[in-house]
DNA sequence: TATTTGCGCAACTGTGAGTTGCAAAGAAAG
DNA sequence: CTTTCTTTGCAACTCACAGTTGCGCAAATA
C-alpha cells in the first residue's frame, strides 16, 4: 500500500497543490492532506477520479507497481473435483485452527514474553 | 465503474462462493451480496486483498479494462495428495495482521486463559 | 423429505471518510 | 519587519455508508 506516498509525489509531479487537486475531486482540501499522511484512504469512486487527474493507473496509484504487472503470491486453494473435471476452491476458507497450525510458534512466543513480563 | 460485474464474473471464473470469498477477505458473505449488486464498494484494503485473490490488476476489477496478462489456472502448482486422492494446491502464506485484526480478541482470551493457568 | 449450500434483502451499528476551524511555516510584497 | 497570501497539518465533530446480524428462499444433495 504505497497509496500515501505515490499520491504525494504524483501531485508535487504536476505542480498541483493540495487545494486545487481537491476542488478537482469535489472534496475539501484536508481530505486530500488526510490521505497524504496515511490517516484515511478515499473511497473507491474519488479513487478512479484521482487515478484519471494523475494519469496514472490504479495500481500505479495505489500499489506504487511499475506499468508492467508484477504478479504476487497466490494463497488460493483449489482442488480437483473428479465429478465436474474441474479445480474448485476448497470450502471452508481460513478459520481460526488453521492459522494456529501455521503460527502456534508466534503464539507461543507471544505468551512467553508476556509471562516472563509478568514474572 | 464495472466493479459490480468484474466481482461477480471473476469469482465464479474461479468458482468461488460468496461465503468463500468473504473469509478469506476477513468481511461477512452478505458485504461480498452488496458489492456484487452494486448496493456498495470495499474499502481500498479489502479492494487489494481481492485483487491479489481473483489474480487481477485493481484496473481490471475497478474498471474491466483487460489485462495484458491471460490469466489461467497453472496446473503446475497442484499437487496430488494421496491420503484424499486429491489434487491440491498448496496453502500459501496468510496475513498474520489480518487475522490479528480479526482476531485479537481470541489471541488475548487465549493468552489471558494461559496465564491464569499458571497463576 | 430433510439437509446443505448459495444467495439476496431488511434492519441495525459503528467506524472512518469528509467536514469545519484553527494554527503555522514559507514566500512575496509593501 | 510587518503584512498578506499560499500551502499544509492537526483537532474535533458529523453523518453517510461499509459491514454486521438475522431471516427467507431457491436449488442442489443426500
Amino acid at each position: 500500500m504505497k497509496f500515501a506516498e505515490q499520491l504525494k509525489a504524483l501531485r508535487s509531479e504536476l505542480h498541483l497543490s493540495q487545494d486545487n487537486l481537491a476542488s478537482q475531486l469535489f472534496v475539501s482540501r484536508q481530505a486530500v492532506s488526510k490521505w497524504e499522511n496515511g490517516d484515511g484512504t478515499p473511497d473507491l469512486k474519488t479513487l478512479v477520479k484521482l487515478a484519471e487527474i494523475l494519469h496514472v493507473s490504479l495500481d500505479t496509484l495505489v500499489l506504487g507497481t511499475k506499468p508492467a504487472t508484477g504478479d504476487h503470491i497466490d494463497s488460493s486453494v483449489f482442488v480437483y473435483n473428479p465429478t465436474t473435471g474441474e479445480y474448485e476452491r476448497r470450502r471452508g476458507g481460513m478459520n481460526f485452527w488453521d492459522f494456529l497450525a501455521e503460527y502456534w510458534w508466534t503464539v507461543i512466543a507471544l505468551v512467553t514474553t508476556i509471562g516472563i513480563f509478568f514474572f
